[in-house]
DNA sequence: AACTCGTACAACCGCGCACCG
DNA sequence: ACGGTGCGCGGTTGTACGAGT
């Protein structure tokens, strides 16, 4: 049973877009109002696949949309979220407004990923860090007691959360002179020229945006910076202490790795109360946890979102009190999708 | 100048989910 | 309950460009 394609591959353009082609999007768009994609191409003559036009509009076109050179804080915000939704870039996204889920997705396998890479070479050089110590509240978190009760199990976690948002807390701080970001601070900013490419270039568009924007104050001059400086990268000399490149091999489970599996859905079902693993399929499981956690939030009575819980675990670096347990729940849950602004 | 290689980023693809009739 | 449709998401690919040789 074959799934239907979007629309038909024959006759369908590929690749970059024209100006005319955004022109024609953008007025439409203008007209309709986003949405309806389907009708899209047939409705302009526009021969794209629906997909590509929505993709086009909500990465590109869209007003709002920030390019360039990716913030400390922005960076700062990416590496915590991964952290912690892992590669959930929408979710990501949706803490950067300006921002869209390919962006930043793109900026972390090009940037992050790497940066993170050193940082785990530099951690296996320097030894005990505040990533180690990070690193073993994690395993302390990987390893907590599945045959305890699950208030027991909560608190624990809770309290290895803490100790985790502690730890990577130091360990991103920019004051803590020994910290490995430190080397990520040391920016080397090179402007690269501008691309030539159509596509890159958001400044046409944002012109033809403005007529009808009014209020958006979207940067329109980022087409002279849209070439994000490769050496925000480190320019510390890579090689690792003993001269083989991968480290991350050696070490084990990486960090980004640790978090994810540890704040992912699998790990909380692979450790959680009896009660919760006695169902049959993962799938079930999952689901028999979304039920407990609405059931908890019910009986509550109080639901903190989860962009509340982020919001202040991000924005106020400075907080590291406990949270209420209802914030574990709610930490858990990761369908709810934030929108702070 | 020509070629190769690495990088950055735009775009595509396939899958899953929600909604609706 | 079920199938069709539309949309969103995450992974991957394609390509332009700059640096190095």
């Amino acid at each position: 049973m074959g799934r239907v394609p979007c629309c038909d591959k024959v006759g369908v353009k590929k690749g970059p877009w024209t100006p005319e082609e955004d022109i024609i999007l953008v007025s439409y768009v203008q007209q309709h109002g986003p949405g309806n994609w389907r009708a899209l191409p047939t409705k302009t003559g526009l021969s794209r696949c629906s997909k590509s036009c929505r993709l086009r509009w909500t990465n590109y076109l869209r007003p709002g949309i920030k390019r360039g050179n990716f913030t400390d804080q922005e960076e700062k915000v990416i590496i915590q979220l991964q952290a912690l939704l892992g590669n959930k870039w929408a979710a990501i996204a949706s803490y950067l407004p300006e921002r869209t889920d390919n962006d930043i997705k793109n900026y972390w396998n090009t940037h992050l990923k790497k940066k993170m890479k050193k940082l785990d070479q530099l951690d296996q050089c320097h030894g005990s860090n505040d990533l180690f110590s990070l690193e073993n509240g994690l395993t302390h978190l990987s390893s907590s007691n599945s045959s305890t009760s699950r208030g027991q199990w909560e608190r624990t976690l809770q309290a290895d959360i803490n100790m985790a948002k502690k730890a990577l807390h130091n360990a991103l701080s920019h004051e803590n002179p020994t910290s490995p970001h430190n080397y990520i601070k040391q920016e080397n900013p090179q402007v690269s020229s501008t691309t030539t490419t159509y596509a890159s270039s958001t400044e046409n568009i944002a012109r033809l945006l403005q007529g009808w924007m009014g209020s958006s104050n979207s940067s329109t001059n980022n087409s002279e910076s849209s070439k994000t400086s490769s050496n925000n990268i480190a320019t510390t000399d890579s090689s690792s202490c003993d001269g083989t490149p991968n480290a991350e091999s050696k070490g084990g489970m990486g960090l980004m790795e640790a978090f994810e599996s540890l704040f992912g859905l699998e790990s909380f079902e692979s450790s959680s109360s009896d009660e919760l693993s006695q169902t049959a399929t993962p799938e079930a499981e999952t689901e028999a946890i979304k039920i407990e956690i609405k059931r908890e939030e019910n009986e509550h009575d109080v639901e903190v979102p989860l962009s509340v819980i982020l919001e202040n675990w991000l924005l106020d670096e400075n907080t590291l009190n406990i949270q209420p347990k209802n914030d574990l729940t709610t930490l858990i849950s990761f369908d709810e999708t934030p929108h702070l602004f």
